[in-house]
RNA sequence: GUGGGUAUAGCUCAGGUGGUUAGAGCGCCAGAUUGUGGCUCUGGAGGUCGUGGGUUCAAGUCCCACUAUCCACCCCA
């Protein structure tokens, strides 16, 4: 197909009959981010490369195959966002917001890019809506942002969603467990997939949720990380458990969940979907404790999420959520001849200015293909201008569902109408 | 990066074993005695049959390559 009439691979449209449900997801968000004491922050689209280098980590799959990097004029090398976090974390430094009064939450939308094969529920871009708390370390954050999230999904009912909540531990109890697996593991070596023997020295954490069968088998009577937190690790998932219990909010402890980005400490989670074909995920993220730092700032707890605005639409759709459609067009004009056209652009021009949307034809069509047109938009209300009706200084109104019509005097149109309005 | 399915009108799809001007439904535009929508009827526009090769007297149909798209793997929202 032609390169000139098609989107590039992995991206979408948004077409106008489409855009409402968009307005309708992010209302909600905002809402929501308002309630719970959330302010949006915008980043740019692009950042140098090397913050999600050291952001994200470079032993990632995210950084080492699918970022969209380019040179730029000036010899810069610049990468598309590839998830929300980095961004945030920059601004959080550069704008010295940790000088404000802690904790800082902010949340934000934004595309997001990576250079993936697209199937069901994966696109080269995508659209985030995030959260970010800086500056608090308890977990009570970790519960705040996942009932956001739940709160979220309520709102837009959405339902079977499963929330599996995991504790991957800090620099201080970590490696002994990434011990702890490698000599479990070092004797059934060869019975693992090509990758997992690679992470084996990378990041033994990820062979844990590796989908392959053999590797499931190796892995089912594995140590669990549970049992190896330090003391403070420890407290701090059994508080986050206490936090969702109170909140009334069900979770599975799921140890196989570990997360791609490099950043999290201590708590992960994950919202699921069964609908939406094999790219589950929703929503997912936890704690980062040491990312603030690690990217040059003083050292910061933190705390977030990510969740997918396209796979949260996929989830509606196919749990056949309604959504409230957009508000119809107001009236339309009905016109015959020049001169009624150009009456009609001032009236319709004194409507607007009041508030009222209205339409009229540009295209000069016959009166019954005007009439077809304002039904199939749906309209309520038509005024037809003709000769008759420029003679006597009136507009006729018609209502379109009961076919009943009546003169109105043209400078009494837009009270007429506003009435109207306020009756319905 | 790997594997599989699909590709004919704006949309959903027909087009057995290759055979003259490629069809339907829906949608779009127009009309049914000259100023009135929905229902009905009539007409019209719109397709280099994804692209490029090949086989053949003849290819939408068979073969090859490429591209796009969908689904799955890896991984993730």
């Amino acid at each position: 197909m032609e390169m000139l009439t098609q989107a590039p691979k992995g991206t979408k449209d948004v077409l106008p009959d489409e855009s409402y449900k968009w307005h309708y997801v992010e209302g909600k968000i905002r809402e929501i981010a308002r309630l719970f004491g959330y302010k949006e922050v915008r980043t740019p689209t692009f950042e140098h490369t090397e913050l999600f280098e050291r952001g994200v980590g470079d032993t990632t799959d995210v950084v080492q195959k699918e970022m969209y990097t380019f040179t730029d004029k000036g010899g810069r090398s610049i990468t598309l966002k590839p998830e929300g976090t980095a961004g945030v974390v920059r601004a959080y430094i550069e704008g010295r917001l940790y000088a404000q009064p802690q904790p800082i939450k902010m949340y934000y939308i934004t595309p997001v890019f990576r250079y993936e094969r697209p199937q069901a529920g994966r696109l080269r871009e995508h659209h985030q809506f995030g959260v970010e708390v800086f500056g608090a370390p308890e977990a009570s954050v970790d519960a705040e942002i996942i009932s956001l999230a739940v709160t979220l999904f309520d709102r837009l009912n959405i339902k079977n969603l499963e929330l599996n909540i995991n504790s991957i531990g800090c620099p201080s109890c970590r490696p002994r467990y990434h011990q702890v697996l490698k000599e479990y593991l070092s004797g059934q070596l060869d019975q693992l997939c090509s990758n997992c023997k690679q992470r084996f020295d990378r990041n033994p954490l990820r062979i844990l949720d590796c989908k392959e069968e053999r590797c499931r088998q190796v892995v089912a009577s594995v140590p669990v990380i549970l049992d190896f937190l330090c003391d403070e690790c420890k407290a701090h998932f059994d508080g986050l458990k206490r936090y969702l219990d109170a909140a009334g909010i069900p979770y599975k402890v799921n140890p196989m969940i570990v997360r791609g980005l490099d950043y999290y400490t201590k708590t992960v989670f994950e919202f699921i979907s069964r609908d939406i074909g094999a790219q589950g995920t929703v929503c997912g993220g936890g704690r980062y404790d040491g990312l603030v730092g690690l990217c040059g700032g003083p050292e910061t707890p933190g705390a977030g999420f990510g969740m997918g605005i396209e796979r949260l639409l996929l989830v509606m759709e196919n749990q056949g959520v309604e959504i409230p459609p957009p508000p119809k067009l107001d009236v339309m004009f009905i016109t015959v001849g020049d001169e009624a056209r150009f009456q009609a652009f001032k009236l319709v021009r004194d409507l607007r200015l009041k508030g009222i949307s209205a339409d009229m034809d540009h295209v000069g069509r016959s009166i019954k293909a005007q009439f077809k047109y304002a039904d199939k938009l749906n309209i309520p209300r038509v005024c037809i201008m003709g000769e008759d009706e420029l003679k006597n200084g009136c507009v006729k109104v018609r209502d379109m569902a009961s076919g009943r019509e009546e003169p109105v005097p043209m400078n009494e149109i837009v009270a007429y109408l506003e009435r109207l309005r306020r009756l319905d």
